[in-house]
DNA sequence: CGGCAAGCCGCAGTAATGTTCTCACCATGG
DNA sequence: CCATGGTGAGAACATTACTGCGGCTTGCCG
């Protein structure tokens, strides 16, 4: 790494290589610093949702609770979004990762689909995940609709990981014909989470994870039909 | 209607008949006016939201156009929550009967549902609608993560047009086996509903309404196995 | 017609909360 | 050792939902 012929692309402003070493050897300690502070934030953040189980914590707990100050805050977060987003960027990749380990102890293809079927649409109901994951009811619906780009890139990992799943069955033959891979792992992501989000909803008959799965993979229609 | 006999009934405290009626034809009076202005405060939120294309209005935009007052406002609605649930039961329930309608026109019970849910479809996605139909999005998610039992009273139109189509079908054997009409209506409504209020957000491969209709219909898997 | 009760209006005021500003401080690096 | 920039503490600001109060209008009843 030491690509001195390339300094003059990477300093069109005419600053000479060595200065720029010295500010970033300055600049990467300060970073450390700014990273641990955000960190804390974090972590702060995510303590209290735990406590009281949704996202309507104010900014001067967030700053009480790490022990830093609203000043600090503001130069590390351009306001209360971006930290809840930050937050449920993390907290998705990391579902994803899980099920992604939990698609790996499948060997059938379609079983693999099945089982993250079922535990996404377990973790994303609210009654029982309000109080661990605050993020996925509450702050996934409004980023749905006020910022639908962050939350396409706040889907991407979950959406791979059904990609993935789905290109297997089509590999599999497994796949009902004229249907897309992509196509169908998007459904059937967004299916499952948000007719989560409405179980409970329903009175005296809430959905389990056997009927979603069934309704994903089956459709209502008979076996044959559909013109 | 000359129920003097059950007037004892209904007057507990030992108030005369002449005296209930007389305090009612008053009371009607100004229950008209008090109604003409509720009205005026609801068209002036729905004149407001056409406009903004969202939920993000004031109370006092919504007083200053309806030529009331805020104090009127208040004695008239518990707050804004209520303003908007009851714009929101209205919108759904007159889409719910535009859809019966569309549902009539069609002979095929099939075809009935598949007509209802590819509108439902189409009015329900935010690129398209929003301007016109900003609760679907906005509000109707918040309700569902707030007060899910509003939503459900909300929804409950929709699901019992879904419901009757989902009979129609068990009826003529069309529904898969083991399978309840009632669960398939709230599956089947939420999956579209939801996967409309994403659309958009696929980047380059935004879901259509013939994708939804054949996803729900007939599931992904190939047209035999499910184990 | 005169008065009264109810409703309505305008306006100021409260409360909650996100965000910014002021200013002193201090720690880090040269 | 000093200059610079991040930090802390708190006040200040802006927005908004909501409420209290006093006065005015309106419609009703005797």
């Amino acid at each position: 790494m030491a690509p001195e012929a390339d300094q003059p692309l990477s300093t069109p402003t005419g600053e000479p290589a060595w200065k720029q070493r010295a500010v970033e050897r300055s600049t990467q300690a300060a970073k450390r610093r700014a990273e641990q502070r955000v960190e804390r934030f974090l972590d702060a953040a995510q303590a209290i949702m735990a406590e009281k189980g949704t996202t309507d914590f104010t900014v001067q707990e967030v700053v009480d609770r790490s022990k830093q100050s609203l000043r600090s805050f503001y130069q590390h977060f351009d306001g209360k979004h971006e930290l809840l987003l930050a937050l449920f960027e993390d907290a998705m990749s990391k579902s994803a990762e899980e099920l992604r380990a939990l698609a790996a102890q499948q060997s059938d293809p379609l079983d693999r689909v099945r089982v993250v079927v079922q535990e996404l649409f377990e973790i994303s109901r609210p009654d029982l995940s309000a109080r661990q994951r605050p993020l996925f009811s509450d702050f996934a619906m409004r980023l749905l609709v006020s910022h639908p780009a962050e939350m396409r890139v706040a889907n991407a990992p979950l959406l791979a990981l059904f990609t993935e799943l789905m290109e297997e069955l089509e590999e599999a033959d497994l796949l009902r014909s004229g249907f897309t891979a992509r196509r169908g792992a998007a459904l059937t992501m967004q299916t499952v989470m948000f007719n989560a989000q409405s179980s409970g909803q329903e009175g005296a008959h809430p959905i389990t994870a056997e009927e979603i799965w069934d309704y994903c993979a089956n459709g209502f229609t008979m076996d044959a039909p559909t013109s």
